[in-house]
DNA sequence: TTGACATGCAACCATTTAGTTGCATATTAG
DNA sequence: CTAATATGCAACTAAATGGTTGCATGTCAA
């Protein structure tokens, strides 16, 4: 689960999953061309987003084709997200009210 | 929102953030008992963790009390995470099982 | 077969990050 | 006042991270 959270906490992977999202099975080097960025930068973003199970790949003759996994944020949304919910931490009503008037 | 991000990628400070949504107000020798490190990295993660929103201070004589502030989690999970919802993108479906036999 | 295209791999560099040690400051208790 | 307690601040180190360059490999098309 960790290997998620780091690979959620750099923008150009987050760019990189919305891209995919957006369209599925794109090459390594349609990837690259959305960032200014050099390929073998997007090469190891994408290493880390496989090693997080975020992206599944396959290679097609010389082209490597690029897929979202959204199972493990999903996971994350459950399983993690779910008890920092509102909703359900009643002890924060309290808190809320009070910090709105302290953050600058 | 990248801040919450890097913020929460660290598992030590997602630890404090567990910590303190168990036990609200602890100060930061009490928080400091729990990991296996010295009070000054505790103290350097609860300053990322204020600078991203997440945890709020308050002193109190000579003690500092802290507070968690889930909001921005909350944030993430509605306006993010949301939008990776597997319910919500169709195209993930024939993905979806697709994977479940090549993922080692 | 030959050249262009798509990707893989490894070494290297700069910056950030996590953590430490040492010392300073401020507050409470006796 | 003096001690002990709780925290703040700054310099330093080690390791992880993001990015680059250069070259190698493999595949398609003419």
């Amino acid at each position: 689960m960790d290997d998620v959270f780091k690979a959620l906490a750099d923008p150009t992977r987050r760019a990189l999953l919305d891209s995919l999202r957006l369209r599925s099975g794109q090459t390594l080097n349609e990837l690259c061309s959305l960032p200014d960025m050099t390929r073998q930068a997007v090469t190891k973003h994408l290493a880390i987003l496989e090693a997080a199970n975020l992206v599944a790949s396959e290679k097609r003759g010389r082209e490597k084709l690029h897929y979202l996994n959204a199972v493990p944020i999903n996971e994350i949304a459950e399983r993690w997200i779910g008890k920092y919910d509102l909703r359900r931490v009643s002890a924060l009503a309290d808190l809320k009210s009070k910090l709105e008037g302290e953050n600058s």
